[in-house]
DNA sequence: CTGCAACCTCGTCGCCTCAT
DNA sequence: ATGAGGCGACGAGGTTGCAG
């Protein structure tokens, strides 16, 4: 996914109230950037880091004109903008380029499902010959790292349990079911469960693997102008948590 | 008065429905 | 057929309201 328009250049002054992060343009002036992320963001949301900030474009109706894209946490930029892990992926979905996932044909977005359809899942896959079932892609935004070791959730949350449950039983319906996280920064070599914040989804997490559910880490490739997808990352339990 | 739980809220996206 | 408007999802700090 090519950044368009191009991002532009900025110091990260505070975030605050989810939604809103005051940064400093390269000419001193302070602007509110909209953030997606409403996660906590732990360590890419420190004062002073450099950052990388999009423009609406120019008929937007939006309030404020900038979104926080993404943040310089040491030598590795980070995207904390929710909407782009599902871009990307969906992007690489239909260009067929995640070899996991390359049989399908079909990609549809927030499809609704899982009891009386209340949830939606970010990317239902089909294949249009019918030879196999469909394949339900739950996409995680994963900022958080201990070490060299990618960690989701950053806090707890329910709704991420009620995510994997949903996607246990569409494994029990004989559908096809991935949990997909997408870590969003270039200095991992691996995946865990954040077991220390939220053991409950841990434990989730191993209940839903044993019934079928797959795990599928991939690692984005991030600079100023793109995010691409990268390698698979391993899924290595850490010893003691 | 204190402590806790439940609810509300923020801005954006993208789907859905309804009107033109 | 197209556009406008409404609504749910997202997640945790802030607020409200209740029980003790």
């Amino acid at each position: 996914m090519r950044f368009s328009p191009p991002l532009t250049p900025a110091t990260l002054l505070r975030r605050y109230k989810r939604f809103f992060a005051d940064v400093e343009l390269a000419d001193g002036t302070v602007v509110v950037a909209h953030c997606t992320n409403t996660g906590r963001m732990t360590g890419c949301s420190d004062p002073g880091s450099a950052c990388l900030i999009q423009p609406a474009p120019e008929d937007s109706k939006r309030k404020l004109r900038w979104t926080l894209s993404l943040v310089k946490v040491g030598r590795s930029w980070v995207s904390v903008d929710t909407m782009t892990p599902n871009r990307v992926v969906a992007e690489a979905l239909r260009r067929r380029t995640i070899e996991a996932l390359a049989a399908y044909d079909t990609v549809k977005t927030e499809v609704p499902y899982g009891p009386g359809k209340r949830s939606r899942i970010d990317m239902l896959l089909t294949d249009s010959a019918g030879a196999l079932p469909p394949c339900y892609v739950e996409v995680k935004n994963t900022t958080l790292t201990d070490g060299n070791v990618a960690l989701f959730p950053d806090a707890v949350s329910e709704r991420a349990t009620k995510h994997l449950n949903e996607l246990a039983a569409e494994v029990g319906k004989g559908n096809r079911a991935v949990i997909l996280p997408f870590v969003a920064r270039g200095d991992c070599d691996a995946f865990d469960a954040a077991g220390e914040i939220d053991p409950v989804w841990a434990s989730t997490l191993e209940t839903a693997l044993a019934a079928g559910v797959e795990l599928l880490p991939l690692r984005a490739r991030i600079d100023k102008r793109s995010v691409t997808l990268g390698a698979v990352l391993p899924y290595a339990r850490r010893a003691g948590v």
